[in-house]
RNA sequence: CGGGAAGUAGCGCAGCUUGGUUAGCGCGCCUGGUUUGGGACCAGGAGGCCGCGGGUUCAAAUCCCGCCUUCCCGACCA
């Protein structure tokens, strides 16, 4: 009776796996030029749950979207040392345009820091006009030497925020804020993705950063995924792109400034954090459709039954489609199964003579039967419970994954398989080299209760090291 | 960008070593019928600049050169 497997499975191949999902599932294809990305209506379903959530809290948190060019001067990104250093090896650069070559070649944005400094600059008078809270929805473009589907594109989405103020301590408890309000919470309360929270430790900050805080996921084969960043840019592109104001003494100061990102690598990550051998499960908070009701079989009485529950699963909120009763039943829910619909409700012959229908969740297969008119509250109670229960199982395995070691060799043996707890101060330059030496990083440093500290310097300070994407 | 593997129908592959009819197979797709509670079956059918460009040859999917793309492993990154 087992059917044969739609998907390589994660064990044998957990690359293969997610390319075979990212297919079956409909969300992306390659695009012609190397390291584009085509993303299909599923995918972009999913990114726009993700936008729209993400959005919410943006603006809870005080800053307004704007939109700035996509062409920026080539002269601008040579303003700020380190990130110009950071940015020029994966810089898409337009030398030939309209017919002829520029006498200023334009660059294709990877990030927007630096017009974005300009126009600061040009808005920022006085101490009143402080903090700017700005956000944009964009796409940015770096030029990758190994793409992959929605985890390394040449061509990405995302939302980059920019920010002025007043003071150091401003600046970075607004990049705190967006770290855990924003970020953190959409990870762990709409994608049910529990990650260890910190900062960056020195090597691994933004070009042109002063601290970079990170939020990191553990995917189901143990390797770690970065999924947003918040830097603190202290005054170096305040003072690159002269972005200053008049204080109440009417000194000119220079602002502090931040930036803050997450991207389509996030659907990605999503995949790979709750993704089973039968496909993508999706959170139900995130899912684009949260339950599909399934016609056992293409008859009258059991469409008018499944159209009803749809109009009643509707009105309780929930996101649902039909799938009419055409084609083998077997192959039907399979195609379900790969898409991550956490709610299958099947209607056939034999539930309609008991007034009853199936329920079926996506991520431990369990069977729950439903009177027809409680299919509603049913339905709201068990999307709860899932979205609770994939939370808390990937805590579980998280946890049961990291291992606290108080060696550089152990955290690089805890690597191979997970995560590695170690003192921040057991790692030394050195030990830091020598775990990159082996594909293996400090992911984040954090304190000891898992908290995000302010700085690297703090004592006490613990490392999660692991391998990445 | 360095090392390896591979590009033949939408997907997965055979054919290439040893050049020679009309380039095959499975899945999917279309039509009709029977089906439908875990990837259904029968019959009929459509679909190919054999990755692109050049070369060798009477003749190239097959041999040679260049390029592009994909996958794996490294260095870089959201």
């Amino acid at each position: 009776m087992a059917s044969p497997n739609a998907l390589t499975s994660q064990s044998e191949d957990f690359p293969r796996w997610y390319q075979d999902v990212v297919a079956k599932a409909e969300m992306a294809d390659n695009g012609p030029v190397r390291g584009t990305m085509v993303i299909r209506p599923y995918g972009y379903a999913l990114w726009e749950r993700i936008q729209a959530e993400m959005d919410a809290r943006i603006k809870l948190a005080g800053a307004q979207n704007a939109y700035f060019p996509l062409f920026i001067p080539q002269e601008y990104f040579a303003r700020e040392a380190e990130h110009v250093e950071g940015f020029s090896p994966e810089l898409a650069v337009v030398t030939y345009a309209g017919g002829e070559e520029l006498s200023e070649p334009v660059v294709v944005r990877p990030t927007s820091e630096t017009v974005i400094g300009e126009f600061m600059a040009k808005w920022i008078q006085s101490h009143r006009d402080l903090p700017l809270l700005l956000n944009q929805w964009a796409n940015v473009v770096r030029w990758e030497l190994r793409p992959r589907l929605f985890l390394r594109s040449s061509e990405f989405l995302w939302q980059e925020g920019h920010t002025a103020h007043v003071s150091y301590e401003d600046a970075a408890a607004y990049a705190m804020r967006i770290h855990l309000e924003v970020y953190n919470d959409l990870l762990a309360n709409v994608m049910a993705v529990p990650a260890y929270v910190g900062i960056k430790p020195p090597r691994e900050r933004f070009a042109g950063a002063i601290n970079s805080l990170t939020c990191e996921g553990m995917m189901r084969d143990g390797k770690a995924l970065q999924m947003t960043t918040s830097h603190e840019l202290g005054q170096n592109f305040a003072r690159a792109f002269n972005i200053v104001y008049q204080n109440e003494a009417g000194q000119s100061e220079l602002c502090y400034t931040t930036s803050w990102g997450a991207s389509t690598r996030l659907v990605g990550g999503l995949i790979m954090a709750h993704g089973d051998d039968r496909g993508l499960v999706v959170p139900p908070r995130m899912a684009p459709i949260q339950a599909v009701i399934v016609a056992v079989r293409d008859d009258a009485e059991v469409l008018e039954t499944c159209a009803s529950l749809d109009a009643a699963l509707r009105a309780a909120g929930v996101a649902t489609t039909i799938d009419r009763g055409r084609g083998s039943f077997g192959r039907r829910i399979t195609d379900w199964e790969i898409k991550g619909v956490p709610l299958r409700v099947e209607v056939g012959p034999r539930d309609l003579a008991n007034g009853v229908v199936t329920v079926v969740r996506r991520d431990d297969g369990s069977k729950h039967t439903a009177s027809l008119d409680q299919l509603a509250p049913r339905a709201l109670e068990l999307l709860e419970a899932m979205q609770q229960s994939l939370f808390e199982n990937a805590r579980i395995r998280r946890d049961a994954a990291t291992a606290d070691v108080t060696t550089v060799d152990e955290a690089i043996e805890a690597a191979q398989t997970g995560f590695a707890r170690i003192a921040w101060d057991r790692i030394g330059e050195d030990g830091e080299t020598r775990l990159n030496d082996l594909a293996v990083s400090v992911r984040c440093i954090q304190r000891a209760d898992g908290t995000t500290p302010t700085s690297p310097d703090e004592p006490d300070l613990v490392a999660i090291v692991a391998k990445a994407y």
